[in-house]
DNA sequence: ATGCATGAGCG
DNA sequence: GCTCATGCATA
């Protein structure tokens, strides 16, 4: 019985998308360049006055990546995930800087809202403010919900810190290894359970915890595959860490006693870079994470891409990297 | 499982 | 305009 369905409308603004090709390459050297490649700022200004030279050049550059990428195969995956690899060397000093080091420094996250997809739009629903950029300022804001695991800011990894004595968290908490050891546990028990993940996402409402509503699949899944930031992770532990209990809990019940009972819109079209563009986006991404308004603007003409597709596609990128480089450090 | 996208919150 | 958490759509 929980009616909602959760898909609402929710129209993205492609009136006509360039509909390129569909291809599904990835070069996945690229994650160990990100890897090893950790300080990208000493190119800041260079790329700041080049223009087409250097673009031209990324774009050379990206087509000897073509060519290096189609003769074998890498050991890693294209996105960054969570583990603890620590074969890769983290160059000490340009660790996890978190988002304040470029230029942006916010950082805000979805809302915790309610189940009820309330609008039209219910996009946010789960909780979501979670650990929000608690790593960067070590007072998370999202504590004030009473969700977010507090703790203190250390590098990367520290929600803020919240007494409410609704969640204490404690370094076992936040340490890396145990993340991922739960992860791993969360994902068996509930395939014990024989649950999927979307259900995981949808039955989370029904914990009733103040703020929590329900999580995508996708969230779900990239809990358990580590593919979240370190403080997502963090965030989110305690909720699905109920969520198994309360779980199991219910299973047994039912074992114990047999029976009782067993149990609109248009959609937004997914944009989709092409192989060689993308390639081209990842060599100048190389050469500058954070290229101005300008700059996406320039490639993206150059690119035959849409100016807001570029920059999404940065900040997604970004996003990545940032991950990625904080697992290769823990 | 993952790519592209949205939107809140912040500077 | 960015970061961050999260979602829809899709491979």
């Amino acid at each position: 019985m929980m009616s909602m369905n959760s898909k609402q409308p929710h129209f993205a603004m492609h009136p006509s998308l360039p509909e390129h090709k569909y291809t599904t390459l990835h070069s996945s050297s690229e994650a160990i360049r990100r890897a090893c490649l950790q300080a990208p700022q000493l190119q800041s200004n260079i790329f700041a006055s080049l223009d087409e030279t250097l673009l031209a050049r990324a774009e050379a550059l990206a087509a000897v990546d073509i060519a290096v990428s189609q003769g074998k195969t890498h050991p890693f995956k294209p996105d960054a995930t969570y583990h603890t690899m620590n074969s890769v060397p983290c160059s000490s000093n340009t660790t996890v800087h978190d988002g304040s080091g470029g230029g942006g420094g916010g950082g805000g996250g979805g809302l915790i809202s309610t189940s009820a997809h309330p609008h039209p739009h219910s996009h946010m629903h789960g909780l979501s403010h979670l650990s929000h950029q608690a790593a960067m300022n070590m007072n998370s804001p999202l504590t004030h919900h009473g969700l977010l695991p507090g703790h203190h800011g250390g590098g990367q990894g520290g929600p803020g810190l919240n007494n409410n004595g609704l969640s204490s968290i404690n370094d076992s908490d936040t340490d890396p290894r145990e993340l991922e050891a739960f992860a791993e546990r969360f994902k068996q028990r509930r395939i014990k359970l024989g649950v999927t993940q979307a259900d995981v996402g949808n039955a989370l409402v029904n914990l009733k915890i103040p703020g929590v509503g329900s999580l995508s699949q996708s969230t779900i899944c990239r809990f358990e595959s580590l593919t979240l930031s370190h403080n997502n992770m963090i965030a989110l532990k305690p909720i699905l860490q109920a969520w198994l209990e309360e779980a199991e809990g219910a299973q047994r019940e039912k074992l114990n006693k047999p029976d009782i009972y067993s149990g609109g819109e248009k959609k937004r079209k997914r944009t989709s870079i092409a192989a060689p563009e993308k390639r081209s986006l990842e060599a100048y991404f190389a050469v500058q994470p954070r290229p101005s308004s300008e700059k996406i603007a320039a490639i993206a003409e150059k690119l035959d891409l849409k100016k807001n597709v570029v920059r999404v596609w940065f900040c997604n990128q970004r996003q990545k990297q940032k991950r990625l480089k904080f697992s290769a450090c823990h």
